[in-house]
DNA sequence: TATTTATATAACCTATTCATTATATGTAAA
DNA sequence: TTTACATATAATGAATAGGTTATATAAATA
């Protein structure tokens, strides 16, 4: 069986600049679908498309305020995705590589004195 | 011009499960391309474009040791998706919304004292 | 009910992705 | 220098992504 991994749909919706600056304008508070087109050089069903994907990948939700349909960011696949990158923290921040640095000489230590025995 | 923003080939490179079983493999050191292949049903050819798209996207790097060829992880990228998200944390953690809640009411008392005015 | 506005869907095209198998290259060892 | 081993590249194919235009639907308004 095929393991469905959900941060594959998320990395991928988030592979996007568009999408992401969907995102971006979204944080600042919802929005319809026109106003979401404005900023783009892009017809009007590419951005119902880049909805949707986003909608799938649960990153936004959407309602109905009359004829419009308003998105707004849902915060779930955006903490796994964090969740996951943290996993690597210490290959970026300099505290976590300063600790591998200790244990490294710890094992080193550890294995001189393995060999003196 | 197309503006060629590192995010997309980062979260590109990130959006495949082999490609992300592969970092969390190398996340407990080096390893060479045959090692990186035993854990998949999938063939040698294949593990390699995986490790070039990888080091394409600057999250590993290569060396050579006689025959083989060890990755090992690079932490930049990993640290500016990490970045990108962590704009959206208050879209998950409890403690800014509790902030984001209380900007709301200030800013609805705001708008009523101007009313009164 | 007819029209306008907001959004969604269909049909299509091209480029890219991810796998395959077959083959080439680089390095070490016999 | 042949042989073996580790890895890379080429050629191919099916599936998907991301855009287009044209058209359909849903809700508000005249």
């Amino acid at each position: 069986m095929k393991s469905i991994d959900h941060l594959d749909i998320t990395f991928q919706a988030l592979a996007d600049p568009t999408r992401r600056a969907i995102l971006a304008r979204l944080a600042q508070g919802e929005a319809s679908v026109n106003e979401l087109c404005e900023p783009f050089a892009m017809s009007q069903p590419a951005i119902s498309r880049h909805l949707k994907v986003l909608e799938q990948a649960g990153l936004i939700s959407r309602g109905r305020d009359a004829q419009r349909r308003l998105s707004r960011i849902e915060g779930g696949p955006m903490a796994e995705a964090n969740a996951w990158l943290e996993g690597f923290r210490r290959f970026w921040e300099p505290s976590f590589q300063r600790l591998d640095g200790l244990l490294e000489e710890m094992k080193a230590d550890e294995a001189k004195r393995g060999k003196e025995k």
